[in-house]
DNA sequence: AGGTAAGGATACCGAACGGTCTGTATCCTG
DNA sequence: CAGGATACAGACCGTTCGGTATCCTTACCT
């Protein structure tokens, strides 16, 4: 039995060779057969479904053997817990990396966001917002994948907020939840219809809740004026 | 070879004899067998999910045969496509019909939108836009779902637009492109959340859309203030 | 040199899936 | 009363699902 295995680099990818897709935020360059499942599964789970998507599917993207997901991961459930985990981590960390990148006041990080919103959905693997759509194909009576969304959405949240307090808004907290109305609203559009500039329409949009009227200390222009559109 | 049925009413549901559920826009009167198979495939594809929907799960809630599903829709493909028809027709009716009502000028018919939304949100059978979860839980890289999804956008999409171009607003596309962004954002926001209340959010920043620099011929306002924050 | 850990290959299991089949009961119409 | 149409009941089929068990290969570390 000598039977040459065709692998002669072993414990690496056989079925594809893949290049580094160039993502926003970088997937991964984890060889390791932990990352390679956590890439082949966030793949899968994000184009596909999470429902639509089998472990053979997974293992077979990943150039893994299926004793070694379960020995990694346990169960599909497991699976899917650390794609989320995962991808929302290096989700939030693109995303606040990419406002903050450049520095400027507050509100001109926030005015990033829909120019970064725009970049990511650009990306031929964009797929949506993996949350809502974990939260779109499960039970809705359970309140499983919605905390783990509504935890995601709180960090995002909670870092505009700051830099809506940061650039004087008078109501920062009601200004970071119309904001994150229109990231949502915009990630679902682009993941309907395909069309990147559903973003300069979020951006349009946004650019109405920092009227001068909207901030405490206005920089330059007349009080008159303001008062005349408040509200 | 007596055996009394049970069913002493033929072609009725047996398993469940349900009230009307008081939905804002009403799912069925419909007794047929056709019209409880919709009902339960409806009301199990939006809560569940279409995937982890089964066939048996159904027709179980619809107290029908399975051959009757099958004589009647031929596959659940084509009981899915069913269902999203009729669901669409029916949620655009009501929408429609919600910010309609009333007459009014057309931005008041406008700010109804939002409300109009949160009763819809505060239903205890609100799962989210069947549509968009539809598009969440299949392959993005095919147009099926995408296509049926736009097609029904498309619909809410233009009467808002006409409302808007009615209401005099210098560019009324873009200002329905808002708005349809904020509608499935809070659409989403309050599946995910549970909270009704992001409607108020909506609609406090679609008012920021309505500014007087927006509109056409302004009814009273001066031109001066609007100069100073045009654009 | 040998042991150990990590991973690959594959056969297999029970359950559930979408879908088909046979048979029976009920109604409507002639 | 006959016969067609409609619907219910339930067994059944092939496939796929998530998950387990067994065995084998390789790399690395004393």
């Amino acid at each position: 039995m000598i039977a040459p295995r065709s692998d002669l680099l072993p414990r690496m990818a056989k079925s594809v060779a893949k290049k580094k897709p160039a993502a926003a935020f970088a997937a991964g360059d984890d060889e390791s057969a932990r990352g390679r499942l956590l890439n082949a599964a966030t793949h899968l789970f994000c184009k596909n479904g999470i429902n639509a998507t089998g472990i053979d599917a997974i293992i077979d993207e990943a150039g893994t053997a299926k004793t070694t997901l379960y020995k990694l991961f346990g169960s599909k459930t497991n699976l899917v817990h650390a794609v989320l985990e995962n991808e929302g981590k290096q989700w939030r960390e693109w995303f606040i990396g990419a406002i903050e990148a450049g520095g400027g006041d507050p509100q001109t990080k926030l005015t990033r966001i829909f120019p970064a919103l725009k970049i990511w959905f650009a990306e031929d693997r964009f797929y949506g917002c993996p949350f809502i759509n974990a939260v779109a194909e499960h039970d809705k009576d359970q309140k499983q994948f919605r905390n783990i969304a509504l935890k995601h959405k709180k960090v995002v949240l909670a870092h505009i907020e700051k830099l809506a307090a940061e650039m004087g808004a008078v109501e920062p907290a009601s200004l970071a939840h119309q904001l994150a109305l229109l990231i949502d609203g915009a990630i679902v559009a682009a993941m309907v219809s395909c069309d990147p500039g559903v973003a300069d329409t979020a951006g349009l949009a946004a650019g109405n809740l920092f009227a001068p009227s909207k901030v405490k200390k206005p920089k330059r222009a007349g009080s008159a004026a303001e008062q005349l559109v408040a509200v």
